[in-house]
RNA sequence: GCAGGCGUGAUCUAGUCUGGUUAGGAUUAAGGCCUUCCAAGCCUUCUGCCCGGGUUCGAAUCCCGGCGCCUGCACCA
């Protein structure tokens, strides 16, 4: 829970996250990582990748930020990815024109060109839906940014608007280089770049953004799945689906409509919000998208939605996209290459793709977002390890050796974990700086730690104390970082 | 992109209408003294009127242009 302009400004003040060329005056949709931030996002890609690569057969790969145009004409982002829009001359507000079309005659006018809606518009003698006045010549926009590859410019491309084409072009080359197993998992994390004509809300909305996803690529006629499934199938998951209205706790099996590698993976999806990034369950839930809200090419389409009072309300932050063979059979027709695969029995299929597609920025706002407390303590809330650091080192006081002993020990203890020293101000001020960017654990040095080796240990939500050898400290905090062990239980 | 509001040290803000001492306060930060566990105190110190032009003896203040942010509309495969 957090005031969106109290939230902004701590972003700011300690280093989280910030409009990008600031002393330029900004561009509206570019934000940067300080040095808290980019820790934040270094831990998240880590804990994402080990939960979601858990499984026999799925990888990480990387593939490049530009795409050439063929690329793009083929996964439909040249042709759908653009809108025609049309100005009025009068009062300037800018429409969609497959929309005041579809407005005027009730039918479908997305599939026109610029030309084609010009000409239906001057022969509709189309005018303004505002104000009345006239509209001039419908313009293309493209949500993609274009750019020229070699010294030439000859050779168009774009920077890529998901990290997902990358992947399934190189579905082929994996699925053979990983001896032709299917169900096959591949992953990446990357930047994205859409050219959104008005971006707002912070890190929500951006031109350039980083997403996780994973692309699962299987046979839908297997059931391979239906063994993890069994295990999850008693969840009950927070869900909103598409005919209904209001928030439903409901278990797996009543959800019989959806097919089990779906409903797994919904599980699979909610337990990295629920218990990796530690979003409470009245915060969380499962929206289904109703077949005009989705694309066309997915055949089911659940969001993971977390409601953040910083942005006023639930808030899409990953998605789960059954893409059926869309994608592959798209690139093995433009490309000529094969995309199918022979299967058990000696049948050939393209394989069905499952998509979990993640928005970076968002999970992390969403983080900062839910954990942040204000009050007689401002602290934040953050899955501990995730935090930028895991622990922070003080001496009690500045003399008689505790300043170089406290020294001592963290220059033993960053050896293992993200930590921090710190000798300026008084003890108290030190804990709360902490607590503002969600250090989970303090150890400070005092006067007993000269004569046993011992150090008081500091958790940040309770703010409760305990005493810990030196040599069990690095132990000790292991345990209670990963949750393994209960803070003061022995 | 349209309409309205806004832009002052790192952060929040007073001052702008009605032009005129050294642009005020709070928080934060750094150094020091002090300090035996939760933003203590004292001393010292750093950083500012979004950018560009104009009017004027003089502009944070008025005018023009630009950029950005916020809210609403539109947009968000």
């Amino acid at each position: 829970m957090a005031d969106k302009d109290e939230l902004e400004s701590v972003c700011k003040r300690r280093g989280f996250v910030w409009p990008s060329s600031e002393i330029y005056g900004g561009e509206a949709g570019f934000y940067d990582y300080g040095h808290l931030g980019a820790r934040i996002r270094d831990n998240w890609e880590h804990i994402w990748k080990d939960f979601f690569l858990d499984m026999d057969n799925y990888h990480m790969i990387y593939t490049p930020n530009i795409l050439p145009y063929r690329v793009l004409k083929a996964s439909g982002h040249v042709d759908q990815f653009s809108d025609v829009l049309v100005r009025c001359k009068k009062c300037g507000n800018s429409h969609r024109g497959d929309h005041v079309l579809e407005d005027i005659t009730g039918e479908s006018a997305e599939w026109m060109d610029k030309d084609e809606m010009a000409s239906c518009m001057a022969e509709k003698g189309i005018r303004c839906p505002d104000c009345g006045g006239e509209l001039d010549q419908p313009m293309d926009f493209n949500m993609m940014f274009g750019v020229d590859i070699g010294p030439t410019g000859e050779r168009k491309g774009f920077l890529r608007p998901e990290t997902a084409q990358g992947t399934y072009m190189n579905f082929h080359r994996e699925f053979i280089a990983l001896r032709r197993k299917l169900p096959m998992g591949l992953a990446t994390i990357g930047s994205a770049f859409r050219n959104e004509i008005s971006p707002r809300q912070g890190v929500y909305r951006l031109r350039e953004f980083r997403q996780a996803e994973l692309q699962i690529f299987f046979n839908p006629q297997s059931d391979d799945f239906d063994e993890h499934y069994e295990s999850v199938k008693d969840r009950i998951l927070p869900v909103l689906r598409a005919n209904s209205e209001g928030i439903r706790e409901m278990t797996m099996e009543e959800m019989d409509d959806l097919p089990k590698f779906y409903r797994y993976h919904m599980v699979r999806m909610y337990q990295f919000f629920a218990d990796v990034m530690e979003i409470p369950r009245d915060k969380l839930r499962l929206r289904e998208l109703s077949p005009e809200e989705r694309a066309f090419y997915n055949r089911i389409h659940f969001d993971v939605e977390v409601d953040m009072e910083s942005l006023g309300g639930w808030k899409e932050l990953a998605g789960l996209h059954y893409r059926g063979d869309y994608d592959l059979t798209q690139h093995q027709k433009a490309s000529g290459q094969k995309m199918s695969v022979s299967v058990e029995g000696g049948e050939r299929i393209v394989p069905h793709v499952l998509e979990l597609s993640f928005g970076e920025d968002r999970n992390i706002w969403a983080l900062m977002d839910v954990g942040y407390r204000t009050g007689e303590r401002d602290w934040i809330s953050i899955p501990y390890p995730m935090a930028p650091y895991q622990a922070a080192v003080f001496p009690l006081v500045r003399k008689d050796g505790l300043l170089e002993k406290s020294r001592k020990v963290y220059e033993d203890l960053k050896r293992d974990m993200n930590a921090f020293w710190d000798k300026s101000g008084s003890i108290g001020k030190r804990y709360a700086r902490q607590d503002e960017i969600g250090t989970p654990f303090c150890i400070t040095v005092d006067y007993d730690t000269m004569e046993d080796d011992t150090v008081t240990l500091r958790e940040i939500s309770s703010t409760e104390q305990i005493r810990v050898p030196l040599s069990d400290l690095k132990q000790e905090l292991r345990g209670y970082v990963k949750r393994e062990k209960r803070f003061g239980t022995a």
